[in-house]
DNA sequence: ACCACCTCCTGATCGC
DNA sequence: TGCGATCAGGAGGTGG
């Protein structure tokens, strides 16, 4: 599932390949993917515009084209190829023709990523950006607690809410939270202001070690064309159900939080009280 | 304003 | 071996 980490791989390897390339058409093979704008509309618009930068908000990667930008979000399990030849599965729902003669290809098994397109002037208004969270390397430490001043749901459930704090997922919550000793049924407002620090301080150091090892490859998860990272030898909790805890040895539990599946150790994660 | 629950999808895995 | 049931999961939508 890509995270901060992957999806910035994901940009660099795309910059690399096709910067300053140009989009002659695109082909629709799934029109649920196409997000917030009618097929014609993404058809005709995204027509001779060339791809001058790419980076990306959080999860969301963003394409910056001539007049518009064109956002992606991978979801679960989207990931894009660029081909040089025109290449086609059940999995491929996208498919950009480029000046260059190769093809932009958007592959998802889930089918649950999306592409949308705006206008370069609205694009701060666009519902992907409109409510998006700051980044750990960017949020302080009192922001996060006035997002979290008033919420009684889990602090795993609150991380993961993209316009509490962008960027981390699934994995990497449970990275941090256990790095910062804490319990990821805690409710979230009771959490005091140092282990809010620990946990923005924590999100930094493991999001920045992810991407220097180009993300995390577990399950079916590879960034574009293929390229597999390295950071699932540096998981300390996530996927290691009855491994010793690195820390004090006992064994690594799996509970559901929220309908997610969520590693801990539940000896150095003590639960706050109600 | 909050928050629990549902939905979108398909492949992998489980139970019989 | 086959086949239906269950599960996983990011984030938007719904309704209490």
């Amino acid at each position: 599932m890509p995270e901060l980490p992957e999806v910035e791989t994901v940009v660099q390897t795309l910059k690399n390949m096709i910067i300053d390339d140009e989009i002659i058409s695109v082909d629709i093979h799934w029109a649920n993917t196409i997000d917030k704008i009618s097929l014609n509309d993404f058809k005709n618009k995204i027509k001779n515009q060339k791809i001058n930068d790419i980076t990306r908000f959080g999860k969301i990667i963003a394409f910056v084209l001539d007049d518009y930008l064109m956002f992606t979000h991978l979801r679960m399990e989207g990931k894009y190829y660029v081909d040089d030849k025109l290449t086609l599965d059940k999995h491929s729902h996208v498919v950009f023709h480029l000046k260059s003669n190769r093809f932009l290809r958007y592959h998802d098994v889930r089918k649950f990523g999306k592409i949308s397109l705006i206008e370069k002037a609205n694009y701060l208004s666009h519902p992907y950006l409109i409510n998006l969270g700051k980044e750990p390397f960017v949020i302080s430490v009192s922001e996060l607690q006035a997002k979290l001043a008033n919420k009684n749901i889990e602090i795993k459930a609150a991380l993961l809410d993209q316009h509490i704090m962008a960027g981390l997922g699934n994995i990497y919550v449970d990275e941090v939270l256990f790095r910062a000793r804490v319990h990821p049924e805690t409710r979230a407002k009771l959490l005091n202001k140092k282990q809010l620090q620990s946990i923005i301080d924590n999100a930094i150091i493991v999001l920045n070690k992810a991407i220097e090892l180009g993300g995390t490859t577990i399950r079916s998860y590879t960034s574009s064309l293929g390229v597999s990272g390295k950071f699932q030898n540096e998981l300390l909790v996530h996927t290691k159900q009855n491994l010793p805890c690195p820390n004090c040895q006992r064994p690594i539990t799996k509970i559901k939080v929220k309908g997610r599946g969520t590693y801990l150790c539940q000896h150095c994660q003590k639960k706050l009280s109600d």
